[in-house]
DNA sequence: ATAGGGTTAG
């Protein structure tokens, strides 16, 4: 085939924005024959593409091109930057240097953009090396890339080496230093650089706003904010994301509906906001009123449910969000965040559904969606599955030990419970609330009142504090135990209000042992707290009964026929 | 082409 023929046939394909199977073979064997500038000109123009595809045709067509050369590379490098896909564009970077390929100075500085992202540092000073190598000292984008590659990584030192043997130092990498000594924490160092600075545009104010908003200081953040000639968008968005970040969410509601121009930045802020606050009503009405919504801010509001115990509406926007007319796709963070409603909701099938969905579309595992599969198929009993995850994780932390540990203690394994809290304690992973939370409820399972106790007791050791659901489980693990007395001082101990949970605990543990006493103070704390529950009321006339006080149990009875469909109390432990 | 603001797991 013609080249001519071939870049009609392109164009056309551009112009449909969608790819079958036909075409790309179509266009593979015809890639072949390609110029590596046109082979460029398809990277480039695959942008209108919809993102899920990118990826995949730009392998492709790597994957079948003869000529390596290194202009289609280096496109192809900056494109996976440019949609995230970073780990795809570091493995691209090394694959261009084992082939011998000349990198140039655009797949460097997106190499460079890479390894910052992902966080690897030693890749990122294997490209410094070649920069001298290669003789690319002098490029300023380059230099720039170094310059900001360091200050991510946190070493200011070096960073402020580039800088200082930089040639043309402009805004923009005096920006980049800026941001350093921000990101590094030192603001006082950050200060004196703003004010030293030759020149300053609206980045260098929004990266000084936002380093007093990430320290807590809003009032200087304020009073920097009040003295900006000009504002952007982002400026009020760090204004915002620094009242979030000390919860002052009247404040930060303010200033979003103040500021002239929100963009969907400013609503993500805001409905995190929210949700970390508990507030999913506000969050639902920022989400509400937004026209254009992306895919982050889908995930925004569906983390917002799945978060504060709405599982079945987050799975319900989550479906809203696959809808083929909508054009957005989710991704890990949506599908993790649908995988723990999936957890919260015991729903295998619905979980399982996006675990073929994720090979469907070529969505990779990371820590995160591991750990939430891990907490679903442990929640719901597949505790191999979830063993086999938890030992592929890249790097195993507080949160994977934690639901690791919780999903041994549901199912009855103890043992390797307590064996995962050892190894975690060795690892050097400090315990949390919830690691306490998954190895009590282990002891508990299995009835070891003393290991539970140490425990309980070693808290403190840790700096941590038992929330009522310790309490809960403690009184659980004596009251079955038959330490009815015992459970009850450790209430009184209390120095939170105890929740119906708790005395609910002790309520059932009457009823096992037949403890009328102690049954009908823990019954009445109960009544008291959840007034509408009728479990109460029949786990107490179950006690009347057993003690021969028929009356009263008939009583009870009655009021529970009363009051209509039977309610199972609360059980806010588990 | 280089800089600033956002979302995820127990």
């Amino acid at each position: 085939m013609h080249i001519s023929n071939l870049s009609t046939l392109l164009n056309k394909f551009l112009t449909i924005k969608q790819l079958n199977q036909i075409h790309s073979l179509i266009l593979i064997n015809a890639l072949n024959h390609l110029e590596p500038i046109l082979v460029r000109q398809i990277i480039v123009s695959s942008g209108s593409f919809h993102q899920t595809h990118i990826t995949k045709y730009v392998k492709l067509i790597l994957n079948h091109m003869q000529h390596r050369d290194v202009s289609p590379l280096g496109y192809a490098i900056r494109f996976l930057c440019q949609h995230s896909q970073f780990q795809d564009a570091v493995v691209l970077y090394v694959q261009l240097q084992s082939s011998g390929v000349f990198p140039n100075t655009y797949s460097v500085s997106s190499s460079l953009k890479a390894y910052g992202k992902i966080n690897y540092k030693v890749g990122g000073i294997s490209v410094h090396a070649q920069v001298h190598k290669f003789g690319f000292d002098g490029v300023v984008y380059v230099q720039t890339a170094l310059l900001d590659f360091y200050s991510k990584m946190g070493d200011i030192r070096t960073a402020h080496k580039v800088f200082d043997e930089m040639s043309g130092k402009n805004v923009v990498s005096w920006n980049c230093v800026l941001s350093g000594y921000v990101k590094y924490g030192d603001l006082d160092t950050a200060r004196h650089v703003f004010d030293e600075m030759p020149e300053r545009d609206i980045v260098s104010w929004n990266v000084m706003v936002s380093g007093y908003g990430r320290a807590g200081e809003m009032d200087r953040a304020y009073a920097l904010f009040k003295e900006m000639s000009e504002r952007s968008s982002s400026s009020w968005n760090v204004m915002i994301r620094g009242y979030i970040d000390c919860r002052k969410m009247e404040l930060a509601r303010g200033f979003f509906d103040a500021m002239p121009q929100r963009n969907s930045i400013s609503c993500i802020s805001m409905i995190s906001g929210y949700s970390k606050c508990g507030d999913v009503e506000s969050a639902e009405e920022i989400f509400d009123k937004e026209q254009e919504k992306d895919q982050l801010l889908y995930n925004a509001m569906i983390a917002c449910y799945a978060q504060n115990g709405r599982p079945k509406k987050a799975l319900q926007l989550f479906d809203e969000m696959l809808q083929p007319t909508l054009n957005i796709r989710p991704d890990k963070m949506t599908l993790a965040s649908a995988v723990s409603a999936c957890s919260q909701l015991g729903d295998l099938e619905f979980g399982s559904r996006i675990e073929s969905y994720m090979s469907d579309v070529g969505i990779r595992m990371d820590d995160y969606l591991s750990t939430a599969l891990i907490d679903m198929h442990a929640k719901s009993g597949s505790i191999d599955k979830a063993f086999e995850l938890f030992h592929g994780l890249q790097k195993k932390d507080i949160v994977a030990y934690s639901a690791m540990i919780l999903g041994c203690g549901i199912n009855g394994r103890g043992n390797d419970a307590v064996k995962l809290f050892e190894e975690m304690m060795d690892s050097n992973v400090a315990p949390n609330l919830a690691t306490i939370t998954g190895i009590l409820s282990a002891y508990n399972h299995a009835g070891l009142v003393e290991e539970g106790y140490r425990c309980f007791n070693s808290m403190q050791k840790y700096g941590l504090f038992p929330s009522v659901d310790h309490y809960a489980i403690m009184v659980d693990l004596l009251g079955k135990a038959g330490r009815l007395e015992e459970a009850c001082e450790l209430i009184k101990k209390m120095p939170v209000q105890p929740h119906s949970g708790v005395w609910g605990a002790l309520l059932l543990a009457c009823n096992l042992h037949n403890n009328l006493e102690l049954g009908e103070i823990a019954a009445a704390k109960c009544f008291e707290l959840e007034p509408d529950s009728t479990g109460y009321r029949s786990l107490l006339a179950n006690i009347y009964a057993y003690s021969g006080r028929w009356d009263e149990a008939k009583r009870l009875r009655e009021d529970i026929q009363e009051s209509g469909i039977n309610k199972v109390p609360g059980c806010s432990w588990t």
